[in-house]
DNA sequence: GTGCTCATCTTGTCAATGGCAAGTTAGAGT
DNA sequence: ACTCTAACTTGCCATTGACAAGATGAGCAC
């Protein structure tokens, strides 16, 4: 079986499960995801999914795993300095909102899973390294893990706020531009 | 039945199931939430939370709408500039966790209901409030606004990574020192 | 090519849940 | 006393997650 689908084995399940999943999440979000309903896209039966994810924790968190190496994917690609980092991260939030949305809900993931463990450690890896970048005469370059940790609560408070539908219209529709603007207040320099 | 709760009318319910909800939340937070669960807590019959609260949408958007007054108190008590109030953000989200873990979670809540509304308003009012406290000399004045969006990304986002666990361990373990930390980045004079 | 083995997927089942419909109780007003 | 109605209960159904046991077929040794 090449690609094809039919046949008592699927061949490509795992994939077409997870593709399913960032569907469904996109749709409903993570709370509303039901492994019947992605056996049922995918064209398989109820319990195919538990196979090859356990249950509904390995399966979103097999998601989020997914998801930080694709936002470590879009903060390497923006490497021109840590304001367009910060930028790609609320970017990456808004287009990838499915991954997004499940990266950071502890509660529904395997926190021990040794792949999600390792995406996570590319993204901050690529979070730090635009640290690294900014000039050495900033007022607080003795402390870069606080400017670290200022740039990600930022950028993070502003991507969620913007999820969540709770920013007022005055911010406008371009979550980049409006991000630009926030980052710049704490990076006057940059 | 003067405080009671014995007898066919409980007297009570609506705010005993609210009080078991903010319990069970804190347990296992929001999408494990049973209305089941907390009928038995209660000690009532598995239909009648619904009655109070229509659905678990209702439940949660009546969570949402204490959680958010409760905030709006908390950031007035704390009237000592913005610093402070970003601080009391934060101390409002690790030791009000269940209600904060609700109160953005829009896929759960009926947006539209007006208590809701209102305490949104409390809060947001409260919060710019503290931004028009901000000496009149800062470079960026001229731009109220994005001085409390900023501010708000700031300490929404630290909140929010601070509940998901998702902060290394040399931050800590005391909430609003780091916090005061990172918000005296983004506006160092005061 | 024959037979073994095991990952892959299916069928069947169970307890728990959310939500709805219809019935019961008790308190408040007249 | 009578009625009205909010507060709560009982009963029910479709859906779900999880588990157990069975069926299938692809790869591999020989």
């Amino acid at each position: 079986m090449s690609s094809g689908t039919r046949g008592y084995h699927h061949g490509d399940l795992r994939r077409a499960l997870l593709a399913a999943a960032v569907e469904a999440i996109g749709e409903s979000g993570p709370g509303a995801l039901s492994l019947r309903d992605l056996a049922r896209r995918a064209g398989v039966s109820h319990a195919a999914p538990a196979h090859h994810f356990g249950d509904k924790a390995g399966l979103l968190t097999a998601v989020a795993a997914q998801g930080f190496d694709l936002l470590a994917d879009a903060l390497r690609a923006a490497d021109g300095g840590l304001l367009e980092v910060g930028v790609a991260y609320v970017g990456f939030a808004v287009e990838h909102r499915a991954h997004f949305e499940v990266m950071f809900r502890s509660d529904l993931l395997r926190a021990d899973d040794p792949e999600l463990l390792a995406a996570q450690e590319r993204s901050g890896a690529a979070l730090h390294a635009s640290v690294a970048g900014l000039p050495a005469d900033r007022p607080t370059a003795s402390d870069p893990q606080g400017d670290a940790l200022a740039a990600w609560s930022i950028v993070h408070g502003f991507a969620t706020l913007w999820l969540a539908g709770a920013l007022p219209d005055e911010v406008g529709d371009d979550p980049r531009a409006a991000a630009r603007a926030v980052i710049h207040r704490l990076f006057p320099r940059n």
